[in-house]
RNA sequence: GUCGCUAUAGCUCAGCAGGAUAGAGCGACCGCCUCCUAAGCGGUAGGUCGGAGGUUCAAAUCCUCUUAGCGACGCCA
């Protein structure tokens, strides 16, 4: 289905056309005068020097030729050579039914699906999730939608870090505690326990406790990292004790990412692609892209237009270890190989952007990926707390992510049980999808890129553009159809045709009937009658448009930016009319529809973002 | 030092493939619940778009220079 701006873009062209000019110049654009006209054509001007034309002359030539237009209202010429716009009423609605009964709302799919992965999340085993892990899931959640939503095969994979030197750090603080476990018998040779010898708690205390000493004591040091050695050289009691890290904390990991409503189709990590490091570093020597240098050994990714020489992409350390350049190609060779997908996306801290061009770059260079294979960096800005400076706790250190969620649920909680009488466990349950809103929706709205404020007093104010505001006014719409669903079902009761054979339905499923029977083209879209319903359906036909930005530029936030549009208008539109108790069963009808419309615009928005609407709040 | 990112209202942010009077929210002030959820709606105040040049009929938006903050810059990830 076309979008509103192509179809007006069309008739500009066709009037250009008629009047002598090219139609190049009729591009149609929203207007950002909206107390003139709804949408804009800047194009007379454009053309003017090309045509040695005034301007307005030119617009006045092009908008004769609009008169008898089926969709425009209004079309005119005005000062330097603006053309103004206005639809009709009918043309708007119609467009609307058809959005209404397309099933993607009027969004076209890709043609030929492609298979995209996008890469986030990337926290490390054994380590708790703190709020630098959040930016990454949000994004790389929404991302994955948004991908998914275009008719994509989107595969999301949450690139563990299990692999490294905190490995090391575990085994050998472990063996410290507990020298009598198995898994430091040299001599053992039986199975190893199935339990692990450690819970989740002990083990988010035994990493920074190891840390912290490994840092004073070198011999400490170089124990682990010996362990670490021995651990990826195939240590039979070491790669027990892994297991069962993993074990535990990746079931941690699925708990926490679970409460952010964050999926993850793949729960790859480093480890796993260790296989294929050496035949990946053999054909990287055999095919001459790697060197030694300096002891390392490097692929030069340097291009000839670099504004700054870019360092060679480090295979291996002069120790002849692996690093995370490594791990990261490895990655690349195992997706292509099972997966081939035609682009992968890396939804990353954006400081590490220097680093990816190395890998990406080496990756072409060296055939690692085929060269039309897409390699897309999606760099995200940091999360600041209100002074400006990385996010910490009151005390200064590190915040929990789970600590992080906790405060914002509490905050809702009381929130909601002040507002109103609903029940406890309701309550609870609210809390917490409004609470998750709140801080996906605070995040998400501003650009990825750049830093952010995470102001937790703002956030959970929960008023003006925010996710709460997005979520009451979708509740407002599920109440009102609610209501209208019973009130029909009450009328059929009444004497119309006895369908259910007396099976009472609640209010919810008549609702969600309802959007049956405007996808089915029971219930109509009708030409708005004010400016109000005008607006909320010229803002609800937007939305294949803004999808289309959305995909190609990767914006999640312009999905919010529009979200609040949307709810602007309609609570606007929602305060000037008299939606249930209008008379005239036709346009309340028709106000219906538009309703229903709404109501799945705005939560498909939000389910693209990641988070959803309560039933009431 | 080199390269990159950022700079818009008191605060937090949009807008930036050029277009008419630069927009929101918060905070401040003033209104609106006998009516579908007031977590809402309306209004007032608040800006030399960091600074200086340039390109253009038209610049917050493009180019150059400049200032400030942040970041990256080969064996950590």
């Amino acid at each position: 289905m076309n979008t509103l701006s192509e179809l007006i873009t069309k008739e500009m062209e066709q009037a250009f056309g008629a009047a002598g000019y090219d139609a190049s110049y009729a591009k149609v654009t929203l207007s950002n005068r909206p107390d003139l006209c709804e949408y804009q054509c800047n194009g007379a001007m454009a053309a003017a020097k090309a045509y040695h034309k005034a301007p307005f002359l030119i617009a006045e030539d092009v908008v004769a030729h609009l008169q008898d237009s089926a969709c425009f209202s209004l079309a005119e010429a005005v000062k330097p050579g603006f053309i103004n716009l206005k639809l009709k009423p009918e043309y708007v609605a119609a467009f609307l039914q058809q959005m209404a009964e397309d099933e993607h709302l009027g969004v076209e799919l890709e043609k030929i699906p492609r298979t995209i992965m996008v890469d986030y999340g990337g926290p490390n085993v054994a380590k708790p999730l703190h709020v630098g892990h959040l930016r990454s899931a949000i994004i790389g959640e929404s991302v994955k939608r948004i991908m998914r939503y275009k008719g994509n095969q989107v595969t999301g994979d949450i690139h563990l870090g299990d692999w490294g030197y905190q490995m090391g750090l575990i085994i050998t603080e472990l063996e410290k505690r507990k020298p009598q476990l198995p898994y430091f018998d040299e001599g053992f040779t039986g199975e190893y326990p199935s339990e692990a010898p450690f819970t989740i708690g002990e083990l988010e205390e035994i990493y920074p406790t190891a840390s912290a000493y490994a840092k004073e004591h070198e011999e400490y040091r170089e124990k682990a990292l010996h362990a670490t050695y021995l651990l990826q050289n195939g240590h039979r009691g070491y790669r027990a004790v892994w297991n069962h890290i993993m074990q535990i904390s990746v079931a941690d990991l699925k708990k926490n990412y679970q409460n952010l409503n964050v999926e993850f189709d793949l729960w790859k990590g480093e480890a796993d692609v260790q296989k294929y490091i050496p035949d990946m570093v053999r054909k990287l020597k055999d095919e001459g892209f790697a060197h030694y240098d300096e002891g390392a050994l490097v692929v030069d990714v340097c291009e000839a237009d670099d504004k700054k020489e870019v360092p060679p992409c480090m295979i291996l350390k002069s120790d002849g270890a692996a690093l995370y350049d490594t791990t990261d190609l490895a990655t690349l060779v195992e997706r292509e190989k099972l997966y081939r997908p035609n682009e992968v996306i890396y939804v990353v801290d954006k400081r590490q952007e220097l680093h990816f061009v190395q890998v990406f770059r080496c990756a072409k260079k060296t055939g690692i990926v085929r060269p039309e294979t897409k390699l897309t960096f999606l760099g995200f800005g940091t999360m600041n707390g209100k002074d400006g400076k990385p996010f910490k706790t009151r005390e200064g250190g590190v915040m929990r992510l789970e600590k992080l969620i906790q405060e914002i649920d509490d905050e809702m909680y009381k929130k909601i049980m002040d507002n109103r009488t609903v029940g406890e466990e309701e309550a609870k349950e609210t809390a917490r999808t409004v609470g998750l809103a709140a801080i996906k929706y605070g995040d998400l709205s501003n650009q990825a890129a750049k830093d952010y404020v995470f102001d937790v007093d703002r956030f959970t104010s929960f008023e003006g553009n925010t996710g709460p505001y997005i979520l009451y006014t979708i509740v407002r719409i599920k109440s009102i159809l609610a209501k209208y669903g019973r009130s029909e079902e009450a009328k059929l009761a009444r004497g119309g045709e006895p369908e259910d054979d007396g099976l009472t339905r609640c209010g919810e499923t008549a609702a969600s009937d309802l959007s049956g029977r405007v996808q089915a083209g029971d219930l109509h879209l009708r030409a708005a009658e004010n400016e109000f319903e005008k607006a909320l359906m010229l803002e609800v036909a937007r939305f294949n448009e803004m999808i289309d930005v959305v995909y190609e530029e990767i914006a999640p936030h312009k999905i919010c930016a529009y979200l609040y549009d949307v709810a602007n208008t309609f609570n606007k539109f929602y305060h000037e009319t008299k939606i249930l108790s209008e008379t005239d069963e036709e346009k309340k009808a028709g106000y219906i529809a538009l309703l229903v419309l709404t109501k799945r615009v705005l939560t498909t928005c939000i389910d693209l973002l990641g988070f959803e609407a309560p039933e009431r709040m």
